[in-house]
DNA sequence: TATAGTTGTCTATATCAATAGACAAATTTA
DNA sequence: TAAATTTGTCTATTGATATAGACAACTATA
C-alpha cells in the first residue's frame, strides 16, 4: 500500500510538478528499502509508462535526484542508487541525539549555530512553566551524522537557572553534557507534538535540502525526573533522510 | 521561528508552485493558531509584498484554500478564516481512535471500507511475528471526526486467531470492541515509525484532500500486555488537519 | 456622500512544466 | 560484430505558472 513505485499516484494541476512528485516517490521507495544500494532503477521508458508521463518528465525527476547525490546515471548502463536508507531517529522517554543514532552511523555530533537571550514567547513560556516575557536562552543547533545534516533545532532554557549553557554547549557539543553541568543528571521527554510541512528557505539552507522537500517538525518539552520543565524545543528533520521511531517512553 | 507568516520562505524552481507554497504557509499559520476562527487574513497586496510575489499568485493560493473550504473571501471586505485548528491525535501506549479525540470533537467514528484475506507480506509478517505468506486479514478503515476524515488506515491481523474480525469491525465500528470479542481486553502500542510524504491519488480521495497536500504516515504494531503481536497497521493522517501528540507510553 | 481599502476580472507577456518525436552515444548481449 | 538496450541531446509545441498593469465592484468609514 505504501512505498512501492506504484502507478496510481500522480496528481496533475496540484501545484506540485510531476517531476517533483516522481522524485519524491523514488526517494520514498529507496528510503523504505525497495532499492538496495547500487541497485539499478527501472529504465526511463519503463518509469514513464508506469507513471503515465513523458520520458522527459521522468528525466527531470532523475536529474534532480542526481543533483541531490541520491542517484548516479550512466549512459548506456542505467541509473543507480547511491544513498542508503533513511536514518531511524528514536523518540522516547530518554531521547538523546547521539545515542539514538548509534549503530546506524559511524559519526554524529551537534553543532551550535547561534545562541541568544530573549524574552519567552507565549508557547515557550507555557512549555517551560515561566511567565511570558521571562528571560530565556535560545540555542540554535544542527545535528549531523556521517557528515550529513539530520536535524535542525531550537532549544529554550530558563536563563536564570541555566546561565552559561550556551558556552557549555559550544564546548561540549552535547545537550546532555551541558545540562549535567547544571546538576541535571537525567531528564525525560514529557511531551512531543509532531507535524509536517514543506521545507522553507531556512530549512533548505540548514539541512542541505532541495526545494520542495518535506520536513518533519517536533515540538517537545524535556523535564527532570520529578517533572520540572527544563527545555522547550522545536526540531526539524528532513523527511527524505530521517524517519522517527517512537519507542516506549 | 515557525509558523508566522514569514517572508523568507518561498522557493522558486522547486517543483512546488509558489501559490501552493503560500497556501501551505497560510494553512500552517491557521493550524498553529496565528489566526483565530473568523479572523481576517492580511489583504492580498500585503501578502504579495510579504512573500515577494505578484498579487495574482497570492490570489491563486487563496482561491485554492477557498475551494478547500478553509477560507471565505468577500469582495470589498476581506478574506476570512473558516476552519479551526488542527486536531491533536494522541499516540501513546494505549492509542485508541475515539478516546483520543474526545474533547476536541463532538463526534467521531471509524468506517470499515473493505476487508480481505491475503498472504502476509514481508513487513506484515515481521510485524506480527508470522511466517511470510501466512494468512492475514486486512481491514481498510477511515476515521472521521465531526464529519471530516482524519485518518485512513490499513490493519492486519492473524487470520487464524482473529477469523471474523472483519464482521465484528463492521458491526461495532471499533477496533477495541472487535478485539474484545477475541478475548483481548487490553492492548499496547509496541512500536510506531513515523514519516511524511505528499498525498497520492488514493489519499486525496480517501481523506478529501486537495492535490499537493502532505500526509503523516505511521506504521505501528499493537501487542497484548504480555508482548504478543496482534495488529500491524499503517495509518495516514492529513497534515493540514491533524498533528500527532506523542504522549507517555 | 465622497473616499479609501478591499476583492474580482480582464488583457498581455514571459517563463516553467510537460508532451512529442528523432537521433546520438555508450554499454551490454546475442 | 551486429543488435538490443539504455542514457544523453536536440527541436518544437502546448498548457500551467507567474508577472504586470488597469479598472470594475463592493464595503466600510470619514
Amino acid at each position: 500500500m505504501v512505498g512501492r513505485l506504484t502507478a496510481d499516484s500522480i496528481e496533475r494541476r496540484s501545484g506540485v510538478s510531476l517531476w517533483r512528485q516522481i522524485a519524491d516517490k523514488i526517494l520514498h521507495a529507496i528510503a523504505i528499502g525497495d532499492f538496495t544500494e547500487n541497485a539499478a532503477l527501472p529504465p526511463e521508458v519503463a518509469l514513464a509508462e508506469r507513471y503515465g508521463v513523458n520520458r522527459h518528465t521522468v528525466r527531470s525527476a532523475i536529474s534532480a535526484l542526481v543533483q541531490e547525490g541520491v542517484l548516479r546515471a550512466e549512459q548506456g548502463r542505467g541509473t543507480f542508487v547511491l544513498s542508503r536508507k533513511r536514518l531511524s531517529y528514536p523518540i522516547g522517554a530518554r531521547t538523546r541525539f547521539s545515542t539514538g543514532l548509534q549503530g546506524q552511523t559511524t559519526e554524529r555530533h551537534i553543532v551550535l549555530l547561534a545562541s541568544s537571550v530573549e524574552p519567552a514567547s507565549q508557547r515557550v513560556a507555557e512549555g517551560l512553566g515561566l511567565a511570558r516575557g521571562a528571560e530565556v536562552i535560545r540555542l540554535e543547533t544542527r545535528g549531523e551524522a556521517d557528515g550529513r545534516p539530520v536535524s535542525r533545532a531550537a532549544g529554550w532554557f530558563d536563563a536564570r537557572r541555566f546561565a552559561g549553557i550556551d558556552a557549555a554547549m559550544a564546548e561540549t557539543g552535547s545537550i546532555t553534557a551541558s545540562l549535567a553541568r547544571f546538576g541535571i543528571d537525567d531528564y525525560l521527554r514529557q511531551s512531543t507534538v509532531l507535524s509536517a510541512r514543506h521545507a522553507d528557505a531556512a530549512d533548505l539552507a540548514d539541512l542541505d535540502l532541495q526545494p520542495g522537500a518535506i520536513v518533519l517538525v517536533t515540538v517537545a518539552v524535556n523535564v527532570t525526573p520529578d517533572g520540572q520543565p527544563i527545555q522547550f524545543s522545536e526540531s526539524r528533520f528532513p523527511a527524505e533522510r530521517v524517519e522517527l521511531k517512537l519507542s516506549a517512553l
